[in-house]
DNA sequence: CGCAGATTTGAATGCAATCAACACTGGTGG
DNA sequence: CCACCAGTGTTGATTGCATTCAAATCTGCG
């Protein structure tokens, strides 16, 4: 249950998603089963959407990794999110219609488009779902509130620990991280314009927390060394991202959650 | 219609804040105006709610300004969004029962309590409301992303002259800013701690920008002098806000000429 | 008046940006 | 097959915006 490789099928990222942050039913998964989807592949550094449109379709990230950025006044960039598998990072198109920011493609993408008319009438004939992806949008909002903190008052080596440990948890729950082992395509320049720092300082900063031991790469994964010193050194507490317990109570390490069992065993070969 | 006064009423003020960003019938108006409301009086510097409790109701303020904000790890504070009267910041707790943040009372607070079990049974009547609301909370998550661009990628200067711009805009969406003056009570600490700057800075940055003619302030308000102008400095368009043409039509003076048709990407280094 | 909170000013320090090269990689085309 | 190129990662030197520390007003208020 816990491992859910690269073979899922598109609905099932998008179920696996909704039900690390909400409880659904049977009939409600059946629903999501059913939705139509328009299957797209888009390369590296293209956008799936931009700002000042009014697109007619969400889009279901089905594989690779998008981001959510503005461009700003003098050229620059700001990069407001990142997005992964099972994650619909415009939905909020069904209730605002303009974009006021883009999405683009980090890396090579699997997207899988949904009518917004297919979305209004599940969540009409099913108010679970729809109280399901409210509630995704202000999961949402609860991880921009953290960047907005980690922004503003935390300095660089605590942005960053804190960044690598939330995109940990957030694909772990989806599936997509065993063995405290993951993909994570972003460049350099583009954790610059997440962060709100230079790409000549991640880098410094990316070689000492490497250096210390807390997280390493080997060619394409990353891998987290240090779990809890990776959290110490990113004060981070993982409530904000309001994972069901099933999806995140291991790491719940201040509110003591009774220990789960885990299903998905340590595999040798990962992926 | 536009100048709503101190005299409003409880009911009043969530319906012109909701109107202010969505269409709302007469029968989700009246619908609206029968909400059961429990009013109480918050004074300065006390929290409405905090971090780590699962309210019942939820706070729409009447009166006062209101602060979002965390606490870090290393007793720092980040205040992550200014509420005014009519909005609704713990909206999101219909949703998410656990506060993942606080919010606290910037200014004595008149604030109406709504019980939950009174919204989710509106929503469910009243299908329009649902998505207002709903609507609301993704507009709320839009000024987070601006504050994010904001914080990230934007020098002082920049920050604060957008922030000022901000909340004229919202005051005046609500019918509280006649003549571009409005009243803001905030310190200059609550301001550092929502810009990720210090109180020195906020102090030296606000200075100049009152020398450069752009805001004033006379004593308990605070004036726009130089629209235009500040827009300039803070790099600020308005369409984040998703205000209905009717409550900020008169200000998408820039970006109406200059459509924001961005094709590609920023490339970091254009020099 | 006296006090606490808020604002203001000065001086020194520091984190991160900027500028400028250089190394490494994979992909392309001659 | 190799030269070339663009994108990415790495390193050094310098600059600057903002912080920190400290203290002096200013303000409202009991």
């Amino acid at each position: 249950m816990n491992s859910l490789p690269a073979t899922a099928t598109e609905h099932e990222r998008l179920i696996r998603k909704l039900a690390s942050i909400a409880v659904l039913t049977a009939a409600e998964r059946d629903a999501l089963a059913g939705l139509p989807l328009r299957l797209r592949s888009i390369p590296e550094n293209t956008d799936l959407v931009h700002e000042g449109e009014t697109p007619s379709e969400c889009c279901l990230i089905v594989e690779g990794f998008v981001g959510r950025y503005k461009l700003l006044g003098q050229g620059q960039r700001q990069i407001m999110s990142f997005h992964i598998p099972g994650d619909i990072p415009d939905l909020h198109t069904l209730q605002i219609r303009v974009m006021d920011h883009s999405l683009g493609a980090l890396a090579p993408c699997r997207v899988a488009y949904i009518p917004h008319a297919a979305l209004t009438d599940l969540v009409r004939t099913h108010p679970g779902l729809c109280t399901a992806l409210w509630r995704d949008t202000l999961v949402d909002a609860a991880i921009l509130r953290e960047w907005l903190a980690n922004i503003g008052r935390r300095n660089a080596h605590q942005r960053l620990a804190h960044l690598y440990c939330e995109i940990y948890m957030r694909l772990h729950a989806v599936g997509l991280a065993e063995g405290r082992r993951f993909v994570f395509p972003v460049t350099q320049a583009e954790l610059g314009d997440a962060q709100g720092l230079s790409t000549v300082h991640i880098n410094r900063v990316l070689q000492d927390i490497r250096r210390d031991g807390l997280i390493a790469s080997d060619g394409t994964e990353t891998v987290i060394s240090d779990w809890l010193r990776l959290q110490a050194a990113g004060d981070f507490e993982p409530e904000y991202l309001h994972l069901r317990p099933d999806a995140g109570a291991e790491f719940h390490t201040r509110s003591a959650i009774s220990a789960r069992v885990v299903v998905g065993r340590a595999s040798p070969t990962l992926t």
